[in-house]
DNA sequence: TTTAAATCCTAGTTATTTAGTAGGAATTAA
DNA sequence: TTAATTCCTACTAAATAACTAGGATTTAAA
């Protein structure tokens, strides 16, 4: 019951190009150093995030990504289910359409099945890369007044 | 993201047992009959369970599994967590905590997975095996009604 | 026009996990 | 004594994950 990696590093760089690809396209080689990720494993990502729609490229020297959409458009969910396919704990979790679930006493694990479905959706579909833009600008913002005034951490209202 | 068989098997086998050995011992192999299940597989899953004490076996002939407690008192939750290990979508949620984490670049996706494993658990842990039991019946009268009554199999309230 | 920095594309490869299989030892009711 | 059962551990085949490798194509800039 994990992510793999393919979601993992791929929201890692979706937010990386929300953060840096304003001005300019940000190349997989800046992403992977700041991200510390494999060059052509992150591309393989990345081309799946372009082919979803959710990036662009640029080709040549001064190349990269870009992201396709406003950051607001585009939800953790999106680039989750293009990464890892649908986020169901248990494939089968349409009640009473599968032929091996006639058989009811199988299908009740089913309402377990569609209710963990519907929250993970719920959560995921509901944090733009707006708003982990936003949770950064606040962590880098705690992080200098950290430094400045000697006090700790703290967590972003 | 899907959840192993350890945890399907042994949520139906739970199941199969709240239903079934309520007066008497319910071996393996008639579990694995009515489940479709392989016995020498089920048995490690069962071995799980009893191990954590949610069930208790005893041996010979008649011998069997049943619950260790009260279905009410069993989560749906808890079984998986034993069978699956922790519900957590990332191994790493715990944010600040991970030196690789001090980069605080890479800590903002953490947030997402605490919200995902929040929901998660929240769902399984408010769903006990009675619940399930009870879906159960429900089924089992509305199927019996729909052969008898020749209308459309319902969903229950 | 050449160079080099980038994306694009596809085919390996290695390690780990999953989902079992296999089979014998111990227990115990009939 | 028999046979049904749990108990225990080692092995295995297949799938998946997480890359690595390397060449083709594009294009900005010198």
């Amino acid at each position: 019951m994990k992510l793999s990696t393919k979601g993992r590093y791929g929201l890692r760089a979706m937010l990386d190009l929300g953060l840096n690809s304003k001005d300019c396209a940000v190349s997989i080689k800046s992403i992977c150093e700041r991200q510390g990720i494999s060059e052509n494993y992150l591309e393989q990502i990345v081309a799946t995030l372009k082919k979803a729609g959710y990036v662009k490229s640029t080709r040549g020297p001064k190349g990269g990504y870009s992201l396709m959409k406003e950051p607001i458009e585009i939800s953790v969910g999106d680039i989750l289910r293009v990464l890892e396919g649908d986020l169901n704990p248990v494939d089968c979790t349409i009640v009473n359409e599968n032929k091996a679930c006639d058989d009811s006493e199988l299908c009740v694990t089913k309402f377990v099945w569609k209710k963990i479905s519907e929250s993970i959706n719920q959560v995921v579909d509901n944090i733009s890369l707006k708003d982990l833009m936003n949770e950064q600008y606040c962590i880098d913002k705690n992080n200098e007044s950290a430094i400045m005034n000697n006090i700790d951490k703290k967590r972003c209202k």
